[in-house]
DNA sequence: AATACTAATGTAAGCGTTTACAGCACTGCT
DNA sequence: AGCAGTGCTGTAAACGCTTACATTAGTATT
């Protein structure tokens, strides 16, 4: 009936006839506990289920062993991927996760609100782009953090070179003969984050002087790297009078999207249009799907594992910038 | 330079000239405290920064605020759709949320080896399989818990009719006038969750019967949920004599990869093949693919709801089934 | 004016750990 | 025999809150 209180440090103690001290070193495997008295404490603490109050530890140590995740958005693959990724590395260090997701336009910010950061030993950052106060609310919690996809200042990154990738896009494009390429990019995503899809189209923008491709201003139009936000911006792309022959997506769950958008009006992929993703979803083989892959899984996992040195050692471990490389398949070829 | 420790309650406290039961009282919007010793209080905590540290509030109040949504998988569109919506709703009622993988053949499973259940206020369970060790474990716990997908015997649950719903795909099929009906299931998805689709099978099996469809066992193949895993079954599928003139499959993302693995081998859909999928995902619509829905974003959000109504009221509120339904779009059509 | 409430605040005992320090029983050395 | 060292264990003070209970002052009731 009653919910049966579950044992307590203390009862294992008194049942095993040593003090909790012991108790905590024995279990935690501490040295310094004769082997006879482990065991024998490991046996009781089995049969009472005795299973330590993470709250009572965490006061006592000042670590919670939890880092906390905090994403602007939960929806998308790529999202998702990397949440999956990170808590997994995280789960065989020894750590939890907390997820927060921090939308930006959230003017409050649960980062900065709530007493979240004091819970937790660290941070990973995915996507985020940091207001200036949440930056600084960050720094001084003094708590380790690690950015994904987003170099910010004073944090470790786990991150590619995105105008490079913007730049290696479109010259595969150029270098197949084109010279009107569209391009879907990641603006509406989030109205102050701006900044992975702004680092691509510099690239973008770079490589269409040095081609001299068309330089139409609405060559260029805003998805939300998701696969209706590519079919819709795709739809858009289409209504210019001159269409491009080519369309860089800036991510392939848009690329496919957009894919569809051609295919419902009538255009055929790669031979009425080239289309170049960045990722490397798990579906772009599928599709047949050329772009620039960028291994989303790794960046969580290093991101973790970054960050658990950083926990252990707190000595500043510089940043990472993750290789990307062009996957060529089906949906691109000259024009 | 150190990271100068943040302040405690008792700063606040001694720099507003009060107690800390005041200061505890006050920033709680408890009742009983002046409304000038509340502004002044506030006023204070604001300038020292002054955080509560949750360790020391759950060890004192035995509430966490935090709930544990454990998921077998973090992979695929439903699963992070499921645990976003969850999440926001968490949030919304003020609980952080604990999010943790319990892969069903990790043997010692994180549910159960761990202290984690002591930290937390409540769970959800994203169909979740449960050993009946890990029920117990979790009964035991006496903690409320509410599962997503899959009844589980004493537990609140949001769930659909699964059988009713492999029915209701297979009769629309067969009301179109399709004899052979080829099914892509989800067993490979997770070696001790037959479940879901083992439920669906059952609806299936049932209007094959009921129809008088043809009954061959090469006609029913494993995917794994995902759309990789949707294609390879496809091509299995296809790899029969007489091929079926329409596809169930128990998800959109596999139903959209089939399609894929369907055009690869020449054919167009609905002409040549019929497809119907489950969930309605985002991008069926662009596909025009026919689903059943079944509103996965409302799952997470009613569980969340339902959990957090547990955790107030605490007693036992009901199961919730959802509604699900047919989409007709057209990827289907009379044979 | 004495009494009974009520509202605001304070006191102090937990909550269940961890950990610095002390203590004790040996062993081995001089 | 005395002493230092070592290995194991116990004592007790934190950790930073919440909350039952006590106290005080102020107001209303008779």
């Amino acid at each position: 009936m009653n919910p049966q209180k579950s044992s307590t440090i203390g009862d294992v103690a008194a049942e095993a006839n040593v003090s909790v001290a012991t108790v905590s070193r024995a279990l935690r495997g501490l040295p310094n506990v004769a082997e006879s008295t482990r065991r024998r404490i490991e046996e009781v603490a089995e049969r009472l289920r005795y299973q330590p109050d993470p709250s009572a530890s965490r006061l006592a140590s000042g670590k919670s062993s939890t880092v906390a995740i905090i994403v602007p958005t939960l929806e998308g693959w790529y999202f998702s991927t990397v949440m999956a990724a990170s808590t997994t590395a995280l789960t065989k260090g020894g750590y939890e996760s907390l997820i927060i997701v921090d939308a930006v336009d959230d003017s409050a910010g649960r980062l900065v609100d709530r007493s979240v950061l004091k819970g937790v030993d660290g941070v990973i950052l995915i996507n985020m782009a940091l207001s200036d106060s949440k930056r600084e609310t960050l720094q001084r919690s003094a708590i380790p953090v690690v950015s994904i996809g987003m170099k910010i200042e004073g944090f470790s990154a786990v991150s590619i070179d995105d105008v490079a990738l913007g730049f290696e896009a479109t010259s595969h494009l150029a270098g197949l003969g084109h010279k009107t390429v569209g391009v879907i990019t990641g603006l509406k995503w989030n109205p102050f984050q701006f900044e992975v899809s702004d680092r691509r189209l510099a690239g973008h923008m770079a490589a269409r002087s040095h081609f001299s491709l068309v330089k139409d201003d609405d060559l260029v139009v805003g998805g939300d790297f998701s696969m209706v936000g590519g079919y819709n911006a795709m739809l858009k792309l289409m209504e210019r009078p001159e269409r491009p022959s080519a369309l860089l997506a800036f991510s392939d769950e848009m690329a496919c999207g957009a894919w569809l958008a051609a295919r419902s009006l009538g255009l055929s992929v790669p031979e009425d249009i080239s289309i170049i993703g960045v990722d490397d979803h798990p579906m772009s083989e599928l599709w047949g799907l050329t772009t620039i892959a960028q291994n989303v899984t790794s960046h969580g996992g290093l991101a973790a594992e970054l960050l658990l040195k950083l926990l252990k050692e707190s000595d500043d471990v510089g940043d990472i910038e993750v290789e990307t490389t062009l996957i060529q398949r089906s949906s691109t070829r000259v024009v």
